[in-house]
RNA sequence: GCGAAAGUGGCGGAAUUGGCAGACGCACCAGACUUAGGAUCUGGCGGGUAAAACCGUGGGGGUUCGAGUCCCCCCUUUCGCACCA
C-alpha cells in the first residue's frame, strides 16, 4: 500500500511511536508525496530554474519533446514522451551544456469545437482551462521545462506569425487558390489534406469514409520543395529509418516518360470538347510502348467527360466505375477490386508507330497519380496482362529476357514479363537496345518530335490548408469586387479570431456567419471586400513553433535569426522526440516550413532537426489504451499512489523508449520498492561530515563496490550517448544498489572507509538525477550538498577503476561448456590455457582425448576442441 | 502484393562487435525479522535429473572451434504503403 494512504507514515512527520525499533522503521520509509510535493513547491517559486541561458558561451543542446494538443489530461504517453526528453535534458545540463528544453500548447483544432457544442463551452476558455491543468500535471510530474518560452498557439501572439508566414508564402508563390477535389471528413465538417486521410476515412474518426467535395480552397505548394525534401532524407542519419522510408514512399518519387496520343478521327467525329484530342499518359516503361495494346483511361479522367457527353450509355457505365472506385477507396482495399473496364468505341494513335489503339475506361486507373491516363502494355505488365486476358486484347511481346546462358537468350519468357533485364523487339528502329537504354533513347526522341517528354512525377500533393472550421488561424485574405483576392496588410496583422461565435458541424464556416468579420475593406481600392472566413490547418502552427521558442515574446517577428541561428545552428534541434504517428504530418509539413523559412533568409538550416527519436506506444495488456476499452491508466493516479518518480522511471524502465510498452501496474510497484531501497541506504548512511572523499586505501570491500560504481557510470553514461536503451541503465543502477545492500555487514563492521561511503552515495544520487529527479534532489540535500544538483557535474567513468583485478573465463570443450577458471585480469594466453588444462572437470572431461585445437578468446573464454 | 520491424522463461525484458542464454524487474516458492505483514531482508526460480547427462532463443537447413546473433528457405505478429502506371 502506498504511503499516500496510511495516513501514519507521513502526515507526523514519521515521528508518533515511542519504540525505538519501529521508529526507525518508519524513518526509513520513503513518503513520496511528501518529499515530491515539497520540492515540487520548491521548484515552482525558482521560475528562472530551467531557463536557458542567453549570450552564454557554453555550447547548445537544444533537446525538444513534440508539444501537446491541450485535451485536457495528459495520457502515459505523454509521460514517457516527456521523461525520456527530461531525462536527457537533465543529462547535457549535468554535462555542462546550456539546454534549451521548452514546452507549449497545440491548442488550435477540433476537440474545442465540439466541447463548444457539447458542454456550451467557448473554444478558448475550454482550451485555456485544460492548458491550466495539464501544466499543472507536468509540474507535479517534476518536468524541467523553461516556461518563460511557453508558446501557446491559438492565441494571437502566436497566430499573428502563421498568417505573416502565409503572407510570404504568398508574395512568393507557394500559396494559391484552386477548386479541386478535395478530401472532406463529415464528422469534422472539414476539408483534410491528403496527410490527414488514412485508409481513405478521416484520421480523427477512423471509422468515418472521407468524401470527395468540388471546393475551392487554399493550397500551400509543398511540392516545390519534392526533390529537396526526398533527397534531404538521405543525410538524416540521425532519424530512423523507418520514418526516412515512409516519407520516401509519402513523395513517392518515380521516373517516367510523358507521351501524347491523339485521338483518331477526332475532326470526323467532331469528338473532342473542351478536354482536347490528346491523351498524354505516363509510364515509366517507354520502352515496352511498341508493345501497347490499349488505352486506359481513370474514369473521372477529363476526355472520358468529353466522350460520355454525346454518349449515355458510356456515361452510365462510367458513372458505375467511379462508384465501385469510391467504394473501394473507402473500404480500404482499392488493391482488391477486380479489374474491369468499359470501352469508349475510339482510338488513339501511339506516336511511335502509328498504330490506331482503342482507348478503354478502367476502374484501375486513378485520377491522382500520373496523368490519369495510362498505355496498357500485356506483355509487360501484370495488371495490364490481366485486364487484357479478361477483354481479350492482343498481347504482344516487345521484350525478350536476357540471361548469362547464351542458350537462353532468346527463349520466349512466361508472361507478363516485367523486369529491366531485357532487350527491345518488334520495336522498330529501337529494336535490340536494352530496357535502360531504351528508355533514354526513346524520351529523347519524343522530346525530339515533340510529342513527349521524359519527367518526374510524385505522389506528394500541394497541402490545402483551408479548414471550415472555427477554432484556428483566420486565412488573412480579403475578396475584393474590383481587385479580386487581395492580401490583408502586414500592418493590419494579426487578423483576431472572433469569440462569441455559434458554432456548428452544418452550413460551411462557423466564421462565414460573423457579419462583422467578414466584412472590410480592400486595402487597394478602398472598396468593400469580403473576408476569408475559412481557417488555416492546425499543422500549420506545429510546422515551425519550435523556432519561435527560441525568442518567444518577439514582437516584430516570428523569432530573431540571430538568436535562432544560436539554437539551430546548421543542423537543428539536436534532438527532437515525439510519436512515430507523426512521421509523415508534422514531420514533412515542418520540414518543408523550414526549408521556406530558409529561403526567405531567416535561418541557415535545411531540417528542422538533426536527431529525432519516436518512442512507442503505452499500451494496457496488448491493446491501445482507450475509454472504450476501459484500460486506461492515469498518471494523476499514477503518481498519487506511486509518485512521480515511479510513474516516470517505469515509463523508462519496462521497455527500450522505441518498442511499445505494456503497462502493468505490478512493474511500477518494483520501481516503487526500487526507490524506497534507495531511499534506505542513504537514510542509514548519509554522513554529511564525512567531507573526506579521497580514495584513501580501500578496504577488499570498498574496492568491490568502487568497481561496480564505475561500470555502472559507464553504463548509464553509453547509453545517453548511444542508443538509448534506459531500461538497461536503470538495471545497472539497481544492479549498483544490490551490490550496496550486499555489503551492508561490510559497512556495520567499518570496512567501508567513510569518506569512500559517502563519495559512493554522492555518485548514486547523481547517476539517479534524470530519472527520479525528486528523490535524487532529496537525498542530495540529505548528503549535505549545497550545489544544486540539476548543474551538478555527471560523474567521470575511470576506467582503471572499473576494471576487474580477477575475471572468470569459461572452459568449453568442443563449444560446451565444461568448467570456468579464475584467472588475473591481465593473465595471458598461455597462462589461461595452463590453467584451463590444469582444472579437474577439463582433465576428466578430455581424458584419453586428443587436443586438436586450443582457441583462446582474450578475456572471453577457452574452447578446447578434442578428438 | 511491396517495404520495415519483431518472435528469447509464467510475464516485461537483457545478452551493443559470433564467445558463459535468461542481466534487471514482476509473479511465484522458501526462510528470517521473539506477534502480524499488502513492510523489509536473505535465498531459490527455463525444462529435465537424486545428482549428472541431456534439451532449450518461432520452424527447417547451413557456415563456424563456437550461432539468439551470420547465410538460405519457411511460419507467425505488428506497423507503414498499396491498382503508383
Amino acid at each position: 500500500m502506498t504511503s499516500a494512504d496510511q495516513p501514519d507514515a507521513g502526515a507526523n512527520g514519521g515521528r508518533f511511536h515511542d519504540r525505538t525499533s519501529d521508529r526507525r522503521e518508519i524513518d526509513e520509509r520513503y513518503d513520496a508525496q511528501r518529499v515530491e510535493t515539497k520540492w515540487a513547491e520548491r521548484w515552482q517559486q525558482d521560475p528562472a530554474l530551467y531557463a536557458a541561458e542567453t549570450n552564454s558561451t557554453k555550447q547548445k543542446y537544444y533537446v525538444l519533446e513534440m508539444l501537446p494538443y491541450p485535451s485536457g489530461a495528459l495520457h502515459m504517453g505523454h509521460v514517457r514522451n516527456y521523461s525520456i526528453g527530461d531525462a536527457l535534458a537533465r543529462y547535457m545540463w549535468m554535462n555542462g551544456y546550456n539546454v534549451l528544453h521548452p514546452m507549449g500548447w497545440d491548442s488550435f483544432g477540433l476537440p474545442a469545437e465540439n466541447a463548444a457544442i457539447s458542454a456550451n463551452v467557448p473554444p478558448r476558455q475550454w482550451t485555456l482551462r485544460n492548458i491550466a491543468n495539464m501544466k499543472a500535471q507536468m509540474n507535479r510530474l517534476g518536468f524541467a521545462y523553461d516556461w518563460s518560452r511557453e508558446v501557446t498557439t491559438c492565441l494571437p501572439e502566436y497566430y499573428r506569425w502563421n498568417q505573416w508566414f502565409f503572407l510570404k508564402l504568398w508574395e512568393r508563390g507557394l500559396a494559391y487558390r484552386k477548386k479541386s477535389k478535395v478530401n472532406w471528413c463529415p464528422k469534422c465538417a472539414t476539408v483534410l489534406a491528403n496527410e490527414q486521410v488514412v485508409n481513405g476515412c478521416c484520421w480523427r474518426h477512423e471509422d468515418t469514409p472521407v468524401e470527395q467535395r468540388e471546393l475551392e480552397q487554399w493550397f500551400v505548394r509543398t511540392t516545390k520543395y519534392a526533390e529537396e525534401l526526398l533527397r534531404g532524407l538521405d543525410h538524416l542519419e540521425g532519424w530512423p529509418e523507418k520514418v526516412r522510408t515512409m516519407q520516401r514512399n509519402w513523395i513517392g518519387r518515380s521516373e517516367g516518360t510523358l507521351v501524347d496520343f491523339k485521338l483518331a478521327y477526332a475532326d470526323e467525329h467532331k469528338g473532342f470538347g473542351p478536354a482536347g484530342a490528346t491523351i498524354t499518359v505516363f509510364t515509366t516503361r517507354v520502352d515496352t510502348i511498341f508493345g501497347a495494346t490499349s488505352i486506359q483511361l481513370a474514369p473521372e479522367h477529363p476526355i472520358v467527360n468529353d466522350l460520355a457527353a454525346q454518349n449515355t450509355d458510356l456515361r452510365a457505365k462510367v458513372d458505375q466505375l467511379i462508384a465501385e472506385q469510391r467504394k473501394a477507396k473507402e473500404a480500404g482495399d482499392i488493391g482488391e477490386i477486380e479489374k474491369h473496364g468499359v470501352s469508349t468505341g475510339r482510338y488513339a494513335i501511339n506516336p511511335y508507330n502509328g498504330e490506331r489503339i482503342p482507348v478503354w475506361v478502367a476502374n484501375y486507373i486513378v485520377m491522382d497519380y500520373g496523368t490519369g491516363a495510362i498505355m496498357s502494355v500485356p506483355a509487360h505488365d501484370e495488371r495490364d496482362y490481366d485486364f487484357a486476358k479478361k477483354y481479350k486484347l492482343e498481347i504482344r511481346l516487345v521484350i525478350l529476357p536476357v540471361s548469362n546462358d547464351p542458350e537462353e537468350t532468346m527463349a520466349e519468357p512466361p508472361l507478363p514479363f516485367t523486369t529491366h533485364n531485357g532487350v527491345l523487339i518488334n520495336s522498330g528502329a529501337f529494336n535490340g537496345l536494352m530496357c535502360d537504354e531504351a528508355i533514354k533513347k526513346m524520351s529523347e526522341y519524343a522530346e525530339q518530335k515533340g510529342f513527349g517528354k521524359a519527367t518526374v512525377t510524385y505522389r506528394l500533393k500541394d497541402w490545402g490548408i483551408s479548414r471550415q472550421r472555427y477554432w484556428g488561424t483566420p486565412i488573412p485574405m480579403l475578396y475584393c469586387e474590383k481587385d479580386g483576392i487581395v492580401p490583408v496588410p502586414e500592418k493590419d496583422l494579426p487578423v483576431i479570431l472572433p469569440e462569441n461565435v455559434e458554432i456548428t458541424l452544418t452550413g460551411g464556416s462557423p466564421l462565414g456567419r460573423v457579419p462583422e468579420f467578414g466584412k472590410a475593406r480592400c486595402p487597394k481600392c478602398g472598396g468593400p471586400a469580403r473576408r476569408e472566413t475559412d481557417t488555416m490547418d492546425t499543422f500549420v502552427d506545429s510546422s515551425w513553433y519550435f523556432y519561435r521558442y527560441t525568442d518567444a515574446h518577439n514582437d516584430r517577428a516570428p523569432f530573431d535569426g540571430k538568436i535562432a541561428q544560436y539554437w539551430f545552428g546548421d543542423r537543428g534541434i539536436d534532438q527532437y522526440i515525439g510519436g512515430v504517428e507523426h512521421a509523415i504530418l508534422h514531420l514533412i509539413y515542418s520540414r518543408f516550413w523550414t526549408r521556406f523559412m530558409r529561403d526567405l533568409g531567416m535561418i541557415t538550416n535545411d531540417e528542422p532537426a538533426e536527431r529525432l527519436f519516436t518512442q512507442g506506444m503505452v499500451i494496457k495488456e496488448g491493446a491501445k489504451m482507450s475509454k472504450s476499452l476501459g484500460n486506461v491508466v492515469s498518471p494523476d493516479e499514477m503518481v498519487a499512489r506511486y509518485g512521480a518518480d515511479a510513474a516516470r522511471m517505469y515509463s523508462l524502465f519496462a521497455a527500450p523508449p522505441d518498442r511499445d510498452l505494456d503497462w502493468q501496474d505490478s512493474g511500477i510497484e518494483g520501481i516503487q520498492r526500487f526507490l524506497g531501497r534507495v531511499y534506505r541506504f542513504v537514510v542509514r548512511n548519509a554522513r554529511p561530515s564525512s567531507a573526506a572523499r579521497s580514495a584513501d586505501a580501500l578496504t577488499p570491500e570498498a574496492r568491490a563496490i568502487q568497481r561496480k560504481m564505475h561500470q555502472t557510470i559507464k553504463r548509464v553514461s553509453d547509453d545517453f550517448q548511444g542508443r538509448w536503451h534506459f531500461n538497461t541503465c536503470i538495471s545497472a543502477i539497481m544492479e549498483l544498489v544490490n551490490v550496496l545492500y550486499g555489503a551492508e555487514d561490510a559497512i556495520v563492521r567499518k570496512a567501508i572507509p567513510s569518506g569512500f561511503l559517502v563519495e559512493v552515495q554522492r555518485h548514486l544520487v547523481l547517476l539517479l538525477a534524470p530519472f527520479a529527479p525528486y528523490l535524487a534532489h532529496e537525498l542530495w540535500e540529505m548528503l549535505g550538498e549545497k550545489q544544486s544538483l540539476l548543474r551538478a557535474p555527471w560523474p567521470k567513468y575511470d576506467a582503471e577503476l572499473a576494471k576487474e583485478e580477477e575475471i572468470e573465463i569459461p572452459v568449453q570443450i568442443n563449444g560446451k561448456l565444461r568448467s570456468r577458471v579464475t584467472v588475473p585480469a591481465d593473465a595471458d594466453e598461455a597462462f589461461v590455457l595452463e590453467r584451463a588444462l590444469a582444472d579437474e572437470k577439463v582433465k576428466a572431461a578430455i581424458a584419453g582425448k586428443q587436443i586438436v585445437k586450443k582457441i583462446y578468446v582474450p578475456g572471453k573464454m577457452v574452447n578446447l576442441v578434442v578428438r
